[in-house]
RNA sequence: GGGACGUUAGCUCAAUCGGUAGAGCAGCUGACUUUUAAUCAGCGGGUUGUAGAUUCAAGUUCUACACGUCCCA
């Protein structure tokens, strides 16, 4: 009997001792028969000599039985390399005089062997519980199937689990469990793990392709004055010292913007911002967006900026220039199509009119849609874009020319009246990157302002806000300028195959567990 | 905000008409010196999301709530 078994009250069961779980206790038993047995419970380092990967690359074609690889000799040793590993143990198959775990690392799982003979402290091994993570020690030898395996002549527990790792046949199946606990998500399901290794994937090739082009990353404040850069609700919070309320940021754009009033003319962020709306499979209160904007330059080079990243993004990621998503197949060879806004509406939803003529608009939508009676007018062509348009553009498709009604940041079109110089680009029938020749007439600005303000006045709570301190940049001499934004979290989406945003953030946002007996208000 | 569905052992799941809540893995005890979802024998483990209601009897029916998934707005 251990010391936590022991000691624990008498009075209930025993697999309720001390409130703790029949499992963990059993853990913590095993962890006092290590210390009995000599072992440091939680040693401050292990001397790792090598990663699993490294050891399975050394001698290639030891991959398990039934893999591709030429099976390699069984019964050949190299008595000469030593090689000290570290690890989570994932499987442990005991047989009396001989076991057999599988130790896996970051970068990958070895098998290895612990037989009486060769291996300190044998006994002990059967007090090493699934989830521990050890550290081991030994020289490599082909086993009878012919997979590689490290023979153990030394170990050592480095930590112990005081949880029972999810079913190792099914995994961690349950969506909420896998994001609520997500390092037993991540230490379980490997496809868990490359999802996240794509997507740090992605943001290094986005960042790699902009510093070779010149661009220079920058930091905007999360606490922002006026939220501004685009249409949506902020968080509010308050900073005591100054006793004031800041909200924070819903877009990264109009402070990159002051940046090129300074002189800085190509620049980027990366960054976190949230928004104060619902939760659903696309959308999560904060999410990572990535702003690049350039000096000199219109809405058409912007186009050729992004397409050109994508396109390197998913030939480094993929191999090639394809991709396929939720089963249907990707091209985003170069160049990318290019759609009119108002045509594709026009003739997705045959209209016998001019889409830009709100009046006749109104009058068809309320015919066809009466769910949308209540849209203001200026809103009208977004809602019936979306749904007219928006499904047919799988491949990457830039719609182009949207309307000026609905882009208070961006230059109106230089030759058609009522639209503005601003491109869409979608993929997969979904929003993932507007594109602007950004909007650098002072007074200009101010007016869309204005307009905007009437609109919040009308009680439009998503109407863009004045910001006078963005304003007087702009006063100073904003040069003629290109933006562009994209949500990596959807582009993570789209690289790793997944339809919800949950699956693409380490840790995204989830209602509070309930707790036992709290208060509620 | 509305609707549908779901919540049972640590994990993955069963439970017929309302009638003693089960299995596999994991755990415990034992056997086993090349296993790999190891195998074999035995043993524990449940306030069936929470709170009520109906009933002789509720995992199962009803109500409310919590959390989740999907659809719609």
């Amino acid at each position: 009997m251990s010391d936590v078994a022991s000691a624990a009250p008498d009075s209930g069961d025993d697999h309720s001792r001390g409130g703790l779980h029949e499992q963990t206790i059993a853990r913590l038993n095993n962890r006092d028969a290590q210390s009995a047995a000599g072992f440091d419970a939680h040693p401050y380092s292990f001397a790792r000599s090598h990663s699993a990967a490294e050891l399975l690359a050394a001698h290639p074609g030891s991959d398990h039985p039934g893999g591709e690889a030429a099976p390699l000799e069984s019964g050949q040793t190299w008595p000469g390399e030593q090689y000290a590993l570290a690890g989570r143990v994932m499987s442990f198959r005991h047989m009396g005089g001989a076991a057999f775990a599988d130790v896996q690392d970051q970068s990958g799982t070895v098998q290895v062997y612990f037989g009486k003979k060769v291996s300190e402290q044998f006994a002990a091994t059967k007090n090493i519980d699934l989830g521990d993570i050890v550290g081991v020690s030994g020289t490599p030898f082909v086993t009878k199937t012919g997979q590689l395996t490290l023979e153990v002549h030394a170990w050592q527990p480095l930590v112990k689990s005081l949880h029972p790792l999810p079913s190792k046949f099914h995994g961690l199946q349950d969506d909420e469990l896998r994001a609520r606990r997500r390092y037993v998500d991540l230490m379980i399901n490997p496809e868990s793990r490359a999802v996240f290794q794509t997507r740090a994937a992605v943001v290094r090739h986005i960042r790699r392709f902009l510093d070779e082009r010149d661009f220079m990353e920058v930091e905007g404040p999360t606490l922002q004055t006026v939220p501004g850069g685009t249409e949506a609700k902020p968080f509010r919070t308050h900073h005591n010292a100054l006793d004031h309320e800041f909200s924070l940021r819903i877009s990264l754009e109009l402070y990159l913007k002051r940046l090129l009033v300074g002189g800085f003319e190509r620049v980027y962020e990366i960054g976190r911002t949230y928004r104060n709306e619902g939760v659903d499979r696309t959308h999560n209160p904060e999410f990572t967006m990535l702003e690049a904007y350039f000096a000199y330059g219109d809405y058409s080079d912007m186009m050729r900026l992004v397409e050109t990243l994508l396109h390197s993004l998913v030939v480094a990621v993929k191999g090639e220039p394809k991709l396929t998503y939720q089963g249907r197949e990707l091209d985003f060879s170069l160049p990318f199509r290019r759609l009119d806004f108002v045509t594709a509406l026009r003739e997705a939803a045959k209209l016998d009119f001019d889409p830009l003529d709100l009046a006749k608009l109104r009058v068809w939508s309320d015919e066809h849609h009466p769910e949308h009676r209540k849209t203001p007018g200026y809103k009208l062509l977004d809602k019936l874009g979306g749904e007219y348009v928006e499904p047919l553009l799988q491949n990457p498709t830039f719609l182009t020319d949207m309307p000026l009604v609905i882009s208070p940041l961006v230059k109106a079109h230089r030759s058609r009246e009522g639209l503005a110089e601003r491109a869409d680009l979608y993929v997969a029938g979904f929003e993932l990157a507007p594109i602007y020749s950004e909007l650098n007439d002072a007074l200009e600005q101010r007016a869309r302002f204005e307009a905007q303000t009437q609109r919040r006045d009308a009680g439009d709570d998503e109407a863009h806000e004045q910001d006078e301190d963005f304003l007087l940049a702009l006063e100073y001499g904003m040069p003629p300028s290109a933006g562009m934004g994209m949500g990596i979290d959807r582009l993570t989406m789209l690289l790793a195959d997944r339809d919800s945003i949950r699956d693409v953030l380490l840790f995204p946002l989830l209602r509070p567990e309930a707790k036992q007996g709290g208060q509620s208000d």
